[in-house]
DNA sequence: TGGTCGATCACTGTATACAAAACGGGCGAG
DNA sequence: CTCGCCCGTTTTGTATACAGTGATCGACCA
């Protein structure tokens, strides 16, 4: 497995919560699974005290909860829970993207940089139609996000929007997402990036809104079979974190 | 110092947390405090561990900002902050107040607790135009935010606003509040109540919208030039936090 | 045979000891 | 006189050892 980032230099425990965070994001630690201190801590190599560390944030982030007598369990994500999730998510974008559309009108640097997001979602389009990988995507996404975190001038409104993004990702794993909506999703970005570049704040508002409530709408009609058969009360079944590995770790980004 | 909470069976890293947070909210401890491992958890009666654990919640709650070799300082708060904070603080509250009309038009209950605190606000009103100690009119707040967060049903968004709650009752402590506010600010929050139980989204949303702008501007006309002297039973001195600093650090903000 | 009680076990919570790294002060050279 | 470098001190970062607590499983009794 490809060590993604670099992680020479940075605490233990950031590098535990950085681990840790990737793999229950991309479901190599299924939902459910019980993060035990001293099995973690001697997988990743590290001792207990950096490990808890990392548990602790893992928690504050929403992906982990302590569980009574049993450490920490990854928190489960289904479907139910995009409705709540995007009705937070709309108010916050659209509240960032309408200041960052405001304070752009006095930051011309500001406006070349939406202007040229926007360009690249548009020739983001085509290809995606034609099946391109959506990973270089995504991050261009990513590169969105940073750009109205940072003209959008609220620190509080980025740290929330921080918290919901990481949900978000896990959400966006349960869907597949075909090449038609992926390139129409394109064009919605660049609309939102080209409205913030022409500092208009409403009209940023309402490409934001366009944009989320089809993402919203499309999560719900192209959701994938639920892995988990068991329809009776119980919530997760606790499975092991070493075994987790075994039954659906295998749905790796078949998005095409 | 009373000890407010009944802190015997919880942890001693929720004990430290819990009282860090409390000592950082009353001023006790100002901001640019420097919070040194060793020095709090021996006057905590801690270890190192437990103390390390609080503090990274208190990181994580914006109450503190970790310090290259200087450990973690706790964060400075000012009337700059107030604009962007309620401009969070509006697009959630109104959110949440919209779900809670919403979601009261089936809910009985939720339309019979709303109705008794918009009674319990107006009843608030006369003693509070009278200078009535403002302690028990902010337990009934907490006591409506509470009702808010239960009745809007998005755990999403009622911890975004649980974080945002925290900084304002830092914000709250730098202006003086006259009767006259408080008495104002009573009848708007039984405005808001009155238009949950009414089940009346736009009218709830309206309501809050109107109080906290309110709010806003009477933080800013308001505001305390010179707070408080220092208490005069005051044990918990400012520790290592005037000598580490230098003489641009030293903010405007003393104990209150 | 079912229920309840007890012991065992594993786990977390806490404390302390060790090591590395960064800041501040002091010294010397230019 | 100022700038740069070096070293001591203090701080955090990490590891490990210990204790309390809860759950699980087995045995015993009704």
């Amino acid at each position: 497995m490809p060590e993604c980032v670099y992680t020479a230099g940075m605490r233990a425990s950031d590098r535990a919560h950085l681990t840790l965070r990737e793999e229950i994001i991309a479901g190599d630690l299924a939902p459910g699974s019980v993060l035990a201190e001293v099995e973690q801590s001697a997988r990743l190599g590290i001792s207990r005290t950096p490990l808890r560390e990392a548990l602790g944030r893992l928690v504050a982030d929403g992906l982990a909860a302590p569980s009574a007598g049993r450490g920490v369990v990854v928190t489960a994500v289904s479907l139910d829970e995009a409705a709540p999730l995007f009705d937070l998510r709309i108010a916050l974008e659209v509240l960032a993207v309408r200041r960052s559309a405001e304070n752009a009108q006095h930051d011309p640097a500001a406006r070349e940089l939406f202007s040229g997001l926007a360009v690249r979602f548009e020739d983001a389009v085509a290809p995606l139609r034609e099946g391109a990988e959506p990973s270089e995507y995504y991050a261009l996404t990513e590169e969105l996000d940073r750009a109205i975190d940072s003209t959008s001038g609220n620190a509080y409104l980025t740290d929330s929007l921080r918290t919901v993004r990481i949900h978000l990702v896990r959400l966006r794993r349960l869907s597949r997402h075909s090449p038609e909506r992926l390139a129409e999703s394109a064009r919605e970005h660049a609309a939102i990036a080209r409205a913030v570049a022409g500092t208009n704040p409403e009209l940023a508002a309402a490409a934001t809104v366009l944009h989320l409530q089809h993402a919203l709408s499309h999560l719900r009609t192209a959701s994938l079979p639920a892995p988990d058969p068991p329809p009776p009360g119980g919530p997760a079944q606790p499975s092991t974190a070493s075994t987790a590995l075994g039954p659906e770790a295998r749905l790796k980004e078949t998005t095409a």
